[in-house]
DNA sequence: ATAATAGTGTCTTTCAGACAGTATAGT
DNA sequence: ACTATACTGTCTGAAAGACACTATTAT
C-alpha cells in the first residue's frame, strides 16, 4: 500500500474542502440488566432490562432525552471518539461495544446533515454513571398486519417502546414496514411519534434488535451480568431481553457449555441454595468441543 | 418531535462550521455468482463467487483497483447517494442491499479524513456492468496459531484473498486477531499485504463474511440467482460460497420450503433433466408455516 | 453401455420441547 | 409444614448427518 510518486504529488494539490463535508457523530446506545426492589423475602427480585440516557444540555432538543454522543474528534479513531466520549460525559470506563449501525437521514438533526455511527454497549449493575438516567424499556406490538401478495407478502406493525423510571416515562411509536417479494426485500421502520431527541428511539430500536439475535447464536449476555451468578438468574435475564418464557431443564442444557461451576453457592434465600457459575469464555460459537 | 421556539432560536445562531468535519463516502461491494466456461459436455460448469471492481483513474491510488464508491451528496440520502453511484459510475440498476459498517480510521486514505458507510450489494449473471472488471474470489487460510490463556483464548489467522480475473491477479493478506477472556471479547482485522486501493481489501473481507453469514439463517442467496435454477446449481452455489461440501439428500431436504418447483425441467445435458425451481419469497426465516 | 447428474428412502444421532419428579433452606 | 426456588431424569418428535439406492439421458 505505498503510494506512487505520482500520488504524492497529486497529494499537495489537494484541496480538502471542495466537497461538502456532513458533520459525524458517534452514539452509543448502553444497556445493563438489573435486579428489581424485592418485596418478598423469598421469591427473586424481578429482572429488568435498561438504557441510558442523558438529558440534553442545549438546543436541539434541548432538556429531551437523548443517547449518549458526541460529535467526532478527527485525530481519533471512531471507536476512540466513541470511549472518550462515554467516558466524558457518563464517566463509563469498561464496556463491552460493537458497532450498530451509521445512520444519516437528511432531516435527523435540524441544524445541518449529521452522520450518526451509532454503537451498542453493555454493561452490569456494578458500574455507576454519572449524568442520567437508567430507564427500563417495555417493547410491546401494538398491532400487526400482514398481507399476502401475488408474489410474497408485505406487512406493517406498530410497535410502543416506552422507557420508563421513577421521574420519567418516555412513550415511543414505531412502525416497521416489511415487503417481500421476488423482486425486492424492504424492511422500513419509520418513528409515528417520539419523545426523544432525534432520531434515538430509533437507533435503540436496532440496538434492541441486534441484542436480541444476538443472544441466540453468541454468548453476548455475559457482558450484562456480574461475574457470578445463579442458572436461574441467567435464565431470567435470557427471558426479560427475549420477553418469553424459558423451561428450566432445557435451560440448563443449553447453556451448559457456556458457563462454568464454581464452588460457591448463593443462601439465606428461604429456598435450597443455588450454585453460582462464572462464564466459561472458551465457549465458541461453533461447539469446537 | 418538534423543536421547542427556543430550538428555533438556536438553530439560526448555529455555526455550521465550527466543528471540524470528516469527508463521507459510499462504497458498494458487489457480488455475483457465475457459471465458468464448460468443457465436458456432460459435466455441470464449475461456479465462482465474483466481486466487481474499478479502476481508479485519478490518485490517489491512480490505476489500482478498488470497490465502486464516491463521495456522499449531501442532498441525498446515503442509500440514495450509493444507488446514484452505482448507477452513474457503474450502470448498476437493480440490486439488493444493505449497509455492511462503516471504516473510519485515521489513515485509510492520505488525502484527509475519510469516512467510509460501505454496503453490501448482490446481483446476478445478468446484469451487464461498465467501467470495471470481474474478479474470481478465492480465499485461503494460510495459518492459524490458537493459543489457551488462563482465563479464555486468543488466535491469529491469516488469511488470503485472491481476486483474479484473465487480465490480473491481484494477491492480499490479512491478519486476523481474536482475543477472548472474561475481561474483553476483541476481533482486529489488519491488512498485512494488499494490492487494492485503501483499506477496500477489508471492507471486501467484511462483505464475504457477512454474506457467509447470511447464507446460513436466510435466503439472501436468491439475490445472486437468476429467475429459475436447478437443485444442483442453488447446491454448488452455496458450495462456492462457503467453500464446503454439502449432501444432496439433505441438502434438498434443507432448503425444500425456500424454493417452489415449476412446470420446466432443463434437459440436454447428457443425463436426467433436472426440474427448475423458483424462489419462494413467503419463506421466513422462523419458518412459522 | 456409460458417465454424470437427478432424485428418493431410511437409519442414526443429536437436540429441542414438554413435563414429571426430587431436593432443600428459612420462616 | 409450607413456599419458592434448585436441580435431575426421561419421553417424544423434529431435524441434521451419513449413505445406499434408483432413475434418466446424450453420446
Amino acid at each position: 500500500m505505498k503510494l506512487a510518486n505520482e500520488d504524492k504529488g497529486f497529494l499537495a494539490l489537494y484541496l480538502d474542502s471542495k466537497y461538502e463535508k456532513p458533520s459525524v457523530t458517534v452514539d452509543a446506545v448502553i444497556f445493563r440488566l438489573i435486579n428489581k426492589e424485592n418485596k418478598n423475602y423469598r421469591k427473586l427480585p424481578e429482572k429488568k432490562l435498561q438504557v441510558f440516557l442523558t438529558k440534553r444540555e442545549y438546543p436541539p432538543f434541548k432538556n429531551y432525552f437523548a443517547a449518549v454522543g458526541s460529535f467526532i474528534d478527527l485525530n481519533n479513531e471512531l471507536s476512540e471518539s466513541m470511549k472518550l466520549c462515554v467516558k466524558n460525559k457518563v464517566n463509563l470506563d469498561n464496556f463491552y461495544h460493537e458497532q450498530l449501525f451509521t445512520f444519516g437521514d437528511k432531516s435527523r438533526d435540524p441544524r445541518t446533515r449529521v452522520i450518526s455511527i451509532s454503537y451498542l454497549l453493555l454493561t452490569n449493575e456494578d458500574s455507576v454513571l454519572s449524568n442520567g438516567e437508567w430507564f427500563d424499556i417495555d417493547l410491546k406490538q401494538i398491532n400487526c398486519y400482514k398481507e399476502q401478495k401475488e408474489n410474497g407478502y408485505s406487512q406493517k406493525q406498530t410497535i410502543n417502546l416506552t422507557l420508563k423510571n421513577e421521574n420519567s416515562v418516555l412513550e415511543n411509536e414505531l412502525l416497521i414496514e416489511l415487503e417481500k417479494n421476488s423482486l425486492e426485500e424492504k424492511k422500513q421502520i419509520q418513528i409515528k411519534n417520539s419523545t426523544l431527541a432525534f432520531d434515538h428511539i430509533k437507533i435503540i430500536f436496532y440496538a434492541l434488535e441486534r441484542l436480541k439475535n444476538k443472544l441466540e447464536y453468541t454468548d453476548i449476555i455475559f457482558n450484562l451480568l456480574p461475574e457470578k451468578f445463579t442458572l436461574t438468574e441467567l435464565k431470567q435475564f435470557y427471558e426479560v431481553i427475549l420477553d418469553e418464557k424459558l423451561l428450566d431443564a432445557n435451560f440448563r442444557r443449553k447453556t451448559s457449555k457456556m458457563v462454568q461451576a464454581t464452588n460457591e453457592f448463593l443462601t439465606g434465600r428461604g429456598h435450597r441454595s443455588s450454585q453460582l457459575f462464572k462464564h466459561n469464555p472458551n465457549w465458541t460459537m461453533l461447539n469446537l468441543d
